[in-house]
DNA sequence: GCGATGTATGAACAAGTATTCATGTTTTCA
DNA sequence: TGAAAACATGAATACTTGTTCATACATCGC
């Protein structure tokens, strides 16, 4: 018995299990995760993240919602500029589980 | 500086940041993520799942052919029946930092 | 107040996707 | 061999969702 399961053994119920699928597709999304990389290093302005991710300011402010909406984000307002960083120290932890199994992936070809 | 982004400090290509969107939108749907659940606690036929979660059999047949397709589920057949678990030790792990989130954010309120 | 900068939002469009229904395929057993 | 069980698949439909474009809102310096 590994150590990973032992959540997942417990009962878990149906809505719990919607609210997850959900969770996971704020992450099902490249310009969200490339939005939430780049948060991963520190607070970014819109412009600073539409710059960096060659995206339309339009593009970042919209996904900038849903996350904002999801408590994934949190703005800052400074001036006229709003800086967004993460709100949650999981998103981290997550984004790092996946891109470590991505790239274990990719090592195994 | 925590632990939990080491990784996402280094460089990551945009591909690779691509296929981490594609691997986390297997995760976001209900569904799939019923079934990723139900295989956690080992390996089950397609009419077995497709009773746990009283859903029609075409309906998870068509999930785990994209599990499958994307090698987070293997087959195995025996007699008539095909027994799907999952192929990878990743995918538990990534289900409970979700699932880990999803309960802590519920304990908050 | 006014123009400029930075950001947010609404509507429309296009693309992707999950489910349904019907049918096809494989295997077993009589 | 033929029927039934177990599963897979294709097409159609309905739904969701990301982007685009235009526009609105907020803040600063003058």
């Amino acid at each position: 018995m590994n150590t990973c399961s032992y959540i997942a053994d417990q009962d878990v119920s149906t809505e719990t299990l919607f609210e997850l699928s959900e969770f996971f597709k704020f992450f099902g999304d490249t310009t969200r995760i490339r939005i939430i990389q780049i948060l991963l290093s520190g607070e970014n302005s819109v412009n600073e993240i539409a710059e960096k991710l060659s995206l339309e300011q339009s593009v970042v402010s919209h996904q900038l919602r849903i996350l904002r909406t999801a408590n994934l984000v949190k703005p800052r307002r400074d001036g006229r500029k709003m800086f967004y960083s993460l709100d949650d120290d999981h998103i981290g932890m997550i984004f790092n589980t996946g891109l470590t199994h991505i790239l274990h992936k990719k090592k195994g070809k």
